[in-house]
DNA sequence: GCTAGCAGGACGTCTAGACAAGCCGCAACA
DNA sequence: TGTTGCGGCTTGTCTAGACGTCCTGCTAGC
């Protein structure tokens, strides 16, 4: 690709003309989804300024989330997300609040305190008692989850879900889990509950299982399920890919059956 | 605030170390929102670590959103996102299709190469013509936008909407303009249209008007919006602090009279 | 009483290195 | 043929400074 030059008349320092730059090349297809960027050592003789800065252009553009670095390989163009669908509103209006009272009282229950912004609307089909509960009518289930980036590039998503694992199992992952952009509802943990349940959680992420089930130390029954659809540069992936391609993990809680 | 100390056997580097020290007394609520976190300096004293890597812990709680650098003044717990109200459902099923068409017929009569991922929907009244297009119900109305972040924490939105300037300036802000987390639409410039587009706006900003029409060099109305409902912490402002609140500014593209 | 200037503190940007760790291809070896 | 090890390239982390800009509060002068 084609590399400007620094403009000192530019009002932007340096690191953001060169991030503009790549921008701008990603923007005209100069470099397309899947593509290497040059490396912080080129940009480096090219523009004849220190590493750290260099690196500060790449990190502006993987905070957009423009480009994704590969410890050892190098840094790529990430492949625009994919549409996803949007949430049912007329769900939502109907049972927002109670949806919210039956999840912070769930919540509760299992020692973790929680604090809804916003509810998640999945096409899964719910368990008798959680649709009678939240007055579902047929097609809808509720799905209330929050999420938090632990590693770089490897976002880690915390669900706090009212699908029971059982029937959770056997929908479609796509179904039961409507993608990032959707709406979340952010948990604050008691004491350290939350922590303890993301830690538990990554230190036995499956390495090859598609799902699995956890038993958190204060006993909520935690499903495991390994999200597929794409890996890190947004290219989809075989299952048997999986690990290598740095896979989103989705934790769901599972409402304890009564 | 107590402040920790690194562990040596701990895997994680120092800098995601102090960067969960910090968050930890965010969750803990030992420092709640608004309150000023300790500074660089005094975390590199603290914790015996250069400066870039006490910076580095302060910039992945950034990227979080968790807090808020101000330039000069320090870094401030941030408060949580407002409960966001949900897009519709029922309109947008009906209406996506037709809407995505519309949308896409308009932006290339503007010269504006347009990819539609999602429809964005207001409660805003549409105009008439818009509203038969699309076959509206009483009460909606749709709103396609684009998303840009051009300066650190001060995002600029460009958004492309069906709303005509003089129904969009006689409408409440926060109705015709649902906020982010919302569903968004990504433009694609052809040639550099996009580019001029934003360029023009962004030194043309307002610097006291809430509102204001611009004129693109391409013959592209553009209404001005300056939201002035959360500052860069999330505290809501009053209008005449705008300007100095960092705050964000709405672009709406103008659908032509016929 | 008011204002302009100044000093100190805070974050923003940048340098020129250093070592660690991961990935990959190739060559040597079993 | 299969495997192991190594070297080169890449990104990850870190140091110890430097200078700039912005904000705030104090102070001296009007």
């Amino acid at each position: 690709m084609q590399l400007g030059t620094i403009d000192r008349g530019d009002d932007r320092p340096p690191y953001r003309q060169i991030a503009a730059q790549l921008r701008d090349a990603i923007d005209r297809g100069e470099l397309r989804a899947g593509d290497r960027l040059p490396s912080e050592a080129e940009l480096t003789r090219h523009y004849s300024v220190a590493r750290m800065t260099a690196r500060q252009a790449i990190q502006e553009l993987r905070t957009e989330g423009l480009v994704v670095a590969e410890h050892g390989r190098g840094v790529f163009v990430r492949l625009p997300a994919p549409v996803r669908r949007l949430a049912s509103d007329r769900f939502a209006r109907k049972h927002r609040e109670a949806g919210q009272a039956a999840f912070l009282a769930e919540a509760e229950k299992a020692g973790v305190r929680a604090q809804v912004d916003q509810i998640e609307v999945s096409t899964a089909p719910p368990a008798p008692d959680v649709r009678e509960r939240l007055r579902l009518d047929d097609g809808d289930s509720v799905l209330v989850r929050s999420r938090r980036y632990l590693a770089d590039d490897r976002p880690i998503e915390v669900a706090v879900s009212y699908l029971p694992a059982e029937i959770a199992e056997g929908t479609p992952i796509a179904e039961a889990n409507p993608g990032p952009g959707g709406i979340y509802a952010r948990l604050e943990d008691a004491g350290h509950t939350l922590d303890h349940f993301v830690e538990e959680v990554t230190a036995r992420m499956p390495t090859g299982d598609e799902r699995r089930r956890l038993e958190l130390p204060d006993g909520v029954p935690v499903l495991v399920v390994v999200r597929t659809a794409f890996d890190t540069t947004g290219r989809p992936v075989e299952v048997c890919d999986t690990v290598k391609a740095a896979p989103a993990y989705v934790l769901e809680y599972e409402v304890p059956a009564r």
